[in-house]
DNA sequence: ATCATAACAAACACGCAGCATGTTTGAATG
DNA sequence: CATTCAAACATGCTGCGTGTTTGTTATGAT
């Protein structure tokens, strides 16, 4: 424990607080209808804690996306790792989308990462946050893919983009419907092979 | 002339009004940034004026997309019928995927119709709208391709959301690196084929 | 013990959205 | 032509939300 420690706690624990309450509001209403007075009140703080924090609503909720696509990216990974039985580059790429598809299920996930996000932080940001989690790891599976020659030889960058593109696109869409956009994808990414 | 004619162009040029100053300044600022005080005194009325034609603001939004997406299937449109001398109904998409991509050079109108109105008006209100217009071109494109037997049977309509997700993305992307993404777009529809 | 600084708390200022009134314009009718 | 009524605005008010500022308490350093 170093000497410094309670403080250190007790800035965390605020932190950790106010991030919490702000995830599940933002999941439940969206980042417009949440105001910063229902979330200091859902953490037990005060706004002037959250504005000692953050340098403004938009910092919370960045705080709050990045955190989601950690875990989100975690989820994906041991998806797209788990059931080694059917191996191949062009699988891992299609459970991992399954995985994705899987972990999107839930309503304020979607809302905050694909609806909100890209409206409230710009979509530079956006792809820079994706950039160090889900989305490089997409890249990672394509390149893999292309270099074990399963599929044409293509820039991995952008095909990872519209790959995810699409993936986001198809988590929006209507649990009952979900399927038939699998195929598709399926087939798209079926047609990529040489 | 009708006889009632004078009313009810009045009414129409207020509105014109309302909705031209609105795109401008939506396209300009984005959604949030831009204030119902802003947008009337551009226009030339009162708030009064605004909410008598309209609900409320995102109304309004509402009515700037509506009218954005209208032109823009229309100049999409006239992308994938020009330049006949290469047949053949794969080309027509892509003919008029790279007429969206050039439509979609405008800043403003990439903020309106993909990153501003998904977080305003819900994806399924821009389903709708999206729907009656530029999707629904790309649907009859779909079938056509493969009533055509150029493309694999696939479900037309999820097709064509998946396609237009990855348009919309690419149409985000900085025009220096646009050129790779028509490509991996390309061989992505080429992969479709039987 | 005291001093500086970080971590909060409370109060304030400003702007905006929506509504509830008032006022004008214009058409319909006897 | 005067009257009546409804639509098309205009003006003012209210409540709320964000960000900032000022004040207070806790914490570690000397």
């Amino acid at each position: 424990m170093d000497v410094r420690r309670r403080q250190e706690d007790r800035r965390a624990a605020t932190r950790r607080a106010l991030v919490a309450a702000a995830r599940t509001l933002f999941a439940q209403k969206g980042y417009a209808a949440t105001s910063t007075p229902e979330i200091v009140k859902a953490a037990g703080v005060t706004r002037g804690a959250l504005y000692h924090h953050f340098a403004d609503k938009q910092a919370l909720f960045a705080a709050v996306v990045e955190e989601e696509h950690a875990v989100l990216a975690l989820t994906i990974h041991q998806a797209a790792e788990g059931g080694e039985d059917e191996p191949g580059p062009v699988k891992a790429l299609i459970r991992g989308g399954d995985g994705f598809l899987a972990a999107m299920q839930d309503e304020g996930r979607r809302r905050m990462l694909i609806v909100d996000a890209p409206a409230v932080l710009g979509r530079a940001t956006v792809d820079e946050i994706d950039g160090r989690h889900g989305l490089r790891t997409l890249v990672e599976g394509v390149d893999a893919a292309i270099e074990a020659g399963a599929i044409k030889e293509l820039p991995s960058l952008p095909l990872a983009h519209l790959l995810s593109a699409m993936f986001d696109r198809a988590a929006l869409v209507p649990a009952d419907e979900i399927n038939e956009y699998r195929k598709v994808m399926k087939a798209l990414i079926r047609g990529l092979k040489k």
